[in-house]
DNA sequence: GGATAAAATTATATATACCTAATAACCATT
DNA sequence: AATGGTTATTAGGTATATATAATTTTATCC
């Protein structure tokens, strides 16, 4: 799916993600709810409720609870996936704490591509099989990150 | 360079980068010359330079050439560090062409921070190592992430 | 040196994205 | 069914980032 292709901004992006999320643990999100997964005001959830509603990617009538159309699913599906990709490459090969992988993939998971997610999917597989195979590459390259970090540092 | 903390705009990020660049290149910029290499009208340059001024970020006085201040130089050059780190694992590593590999360093650049770009960086500079001296890892993901297509598409 | 072209700026408008404050709707309890 | 608390929306304001159209300034060229 070409999700820079789409017209949805960034932040209607996130929204919609926070909204799956909720979508998925409740099985509907409120307009305080998201605010509160989100860290924005209620008046701020009910403008990107109406900018989403016209995109057709959620359904949302005025005081109901909110749900995702099934192109809003198909969207919000594939960013969580590049979020995964994405995170699981910081924390897994680059050693990043979940905490921080998990925000610079909240970041990175939008301005990344099909084909770029792909990319490093393939790459984080490759390098855990050879990792598993072979030499541990993955704890020889944390392991040397780490002692670098100790060089620097004291 | 904590440059989340510096309450400069993504895209005053990338002006100050295109800034940055025709410095190099041409000694100074102009208004036309931001424009094209952004892609924008020049109109939106002007209000982007004086908030970049408003910042200390760059010399700006209305009709003379724009230059960087110290300040904005740094920042700048920081910029490029980054992009290059980003562009080379995308090119050198994950295999992208030098165009993708530029393009979505545009975008990362500005979402990692400091010690995620060391990260990369030094993972970069492992893997470069490693394969030069044992097996030839980059090329061999290379080769298996373009047989993986080639099996894909036909 | 005056006409014209190019460059830059201003004025005005649109869209996003946030906020506070005010209001409206809903619900829960008595 | 009135009241009070919670939730949600509207109204109005700020900031960013773009655009077009109009104007102003600077440069060029006969």
């Amino acid at each position: 799916m070409k999700i820079q292709e789409l017209n949805i901004s960034l932040n209607q992006q996130n929204y919609l993600e926070a909204i799956y999320e909720l979508c998925v643990t409740h099985g509907h999100a409120h307009t305080k709810m998201i605010a509160e997964s989100m860290g924005v005001r209620m008046a701020s959830v009910t403008e990107a409720l109406r900018s989403l509603s016209a995109k057709e990617l959620i359904n949302y009538e005025v005081r109901k609870t909110i749900t995702l159309t099934k192109h809003g699913e198909d969207v919000a599906r594939e960013l969580a996936k590049r979020h995964k990709i994405i995170s699981d490459f910081l924390h897994q090969i680059l050693g990043c704490s979940m905490q921080r992988a998990d925000e610079a993939a909240c970041r990175i998971e939008h301005v990344i591509d099909e084909k770029l997610k792909d990319r490093f999917a393939e790459f984080v597989q490759f390098l855990k099989k050879e990792s598993e195979q072979g030499e541990d590459l993955i704890g020889k390259f944390q392991k040397s990150y780490q002692d670098m970090l100790e060089r620097q540092n004291g």
